[in-house]
DNA sequence: CTCTGTGCAAAGGATTTGCATGTAC
DNA sequence: GTACATGCAAATCCTTTGCACAGAG
């Protein structure tokens, strides 16, 4: 009988627990979310919206607030493209990287490693100690290249 | 005869039609602001306020429609660091990248040159066209780390 | 029970917009 | 003279904050 439901909800339970983090339904609602689906890139309004659909009692200040405990325990990286900041889980030890169609919006993850050493040793260079690393490139996929300048 | 100013205000000029933009006085002075000393990081209403100073009626919207125009047009280039949109001289042929400070938010510019092949491959990998590459890498510089965790 | 989290409503700051006037070309 | 740029003021969007109540541990 439906362990995944559960399981998922336990998951992010024993997460925030470990993160020193009260578990609550906001909370949970957020990561679930968040983790829903391979890797996804929300806005804290897409979250709230996602949310609210759930529990329409879930206010937008909620969001934002969990949103910003959440990157301050690292379990989810925020980033800024264009206009809003996204946020999605911060994945495995090491961050990644965005490649971004600047017409359909679609984006692609990159791994961390194109940036490795890279950065450690840009840091080094100039006495900084690194906090974030953040890598995007813009431009037009494929397909919407191809939308725009169709072969005549 | 004081051959700089004019030649500054010349230059911006020529610089404006040559994008097609017309020549306004407001133009120049953003532009003037920005190509003054190095290269500079400066944020919308930093232009404005700069701005203002030497034109007590500069208004502040004209500063983000003027900067908006110029990147369009591709003389400045636009950059997101944690809360607001810096803006400088769109640089050399390529674009360079950024290294900042947390606690003092002093910049530090990096040469373009650390991502030369990487975005290019990154983009062919994925059959996207880049349009611009931003890599901006947030810590504590030297000075700022010293003065939080002093000597014991 | 205590401390923290949340809902609500209002504030805040950055950026954009509509419109009448001014100005580059 | 005409089309575009600017000043002004209001609007809009994203995000944060203060406070009273609700809920986790």
């Amino acid at each position: 009988m439906m362990p995944t439901a559960m399981a998922v909800r336990t998951d992010s339970h024993a997460l925030l627990r470990r993160a020193g983090l009260r578990s609550t339904p906001q909370r949970q609602t957020v990561l679930d979310l968040l983790g829903d689906g391979e890797h996804r890139h929300l806005t804290a309004d897409d979250i709230w919206r996602a949310a609210s659909s759930r529990n329409p009692s879930f206010n937008r200040s909620t969001a934002y607030r969990v949103l910003d405990q959440l990157c301050d325990a690292g379990i989810v990286q925020q980033t800024r493209f264009g206009d809003s900041a996204h946020f999605e889980i911060a994945g495995a030890p090491e961050r990644h990287y965005h490649l971004v169609c600047r017409s359909c919006g679609s984006i692609v993850n990159l791994p961390s490693d194109v940036l490795a050493d890279i950065s450690g040793r840009l840091g080094r260079q100039h006495g900084f100690t690194i906090r974030s690393v953040d890598l995007t490139i813009e431009g037009e996929c494929r397909a919407c290249r191809q939308a725009v300048s169709p072969p005549a």
